[in-house]
DNA sequence: CTCTATGCCTTGACAGTCCATGTAAACTAT
DNA sequence: ATAGTTTACATGGACTGTCAAGGCATAGAG
């Protein structure tokens, strides 16, 4: 996923997903469609992540899955959040927000440092 | 690195090595405590990541190292920013904001999409 | 002279991503 | 009819980077 930096969806992917199923049930296309649209194409997620990622997380009780039929007339694996999926969610909305505020924090120092001391900056 | 989410990590690392080093330069424990210090101990770089990835940036020209003794005189291995570095930063700290901002998108979406349909939200 | 803090480093297990590949059905155009 | 495209699910192997754990060495404190 992610052209920019692949590395970077570590730790996100199953965000995304929890996030995209708030909305109400999709299949593992659907979803990676509606997290490649929402993003404008900066989020894109392989086949070789979703599959699997959806499969633990169904594991794990934060999905359920059941089979049914597309707008596409195919048989799709439909995804919805169980009542866990929803509490992870949350605490995985939280840790985001604090991991991102953390970052934000870092790069405003580092900025402020060489404000202080530019003649640093250059050595 | 980081108790919330380890994963969240991958793809970080290198910034957050980058940004550190802004305000010149660091040893490898001074950029984890920096780091640690700066993020509110929200960013924690454990040394099994923090020196492969010093020594893998080096590798790839982002830094240069050299021996030098510490306030504690200690002999430590400072390491600078190249303009390679530089360089990186710069692009590493676009792409972070990019994919931050995609992950804004999509969450905000998300809200939005459960207070146009709150039917859909409990089943 | 022991204990703690500082500082660098490596090893092995593990997890998750990616790319390639396979399968199958539905629709499109010829 | 049938070839090609799109939709959709799934897996396998290579790869990368993290983590926990451990090792090593020296300075300063008690």
């Amino acid at each position: 996923m992610a052209q920019r930096n692949p590395e970077m969806l570590r730790g996100t992917v199953e965000l995304l997903i929890l996030t995209t199923l708030r909305g109400g049930p999709r299949h593992g296309f659907g979803i990676a469609r509606w997290l490649e649209e929402t993003s404008d194409d900066e989020l894109q997620i392989e086949e070789g992540s979703l599959y699997p990622a959806l499969h633990r997380m169904e594991r794990r009780g934060w999905l359920e899955s059941e089979w049914g039929i597309s707008e596409n007339n195919r048989n799709v694996k439909l995804y919805r959040l169980t009542s866990r999926g929803r509490a992870r969610l949350q605490s995985e909305t939280e840790g985001w927000a604090a991991f991102a505020a953390a970052i934000g924090k870092v790069l405003r120092a580092a900025e402020a440092v060489q404000e202080l001391a530019p003649q640093n900056a250059t050595r």
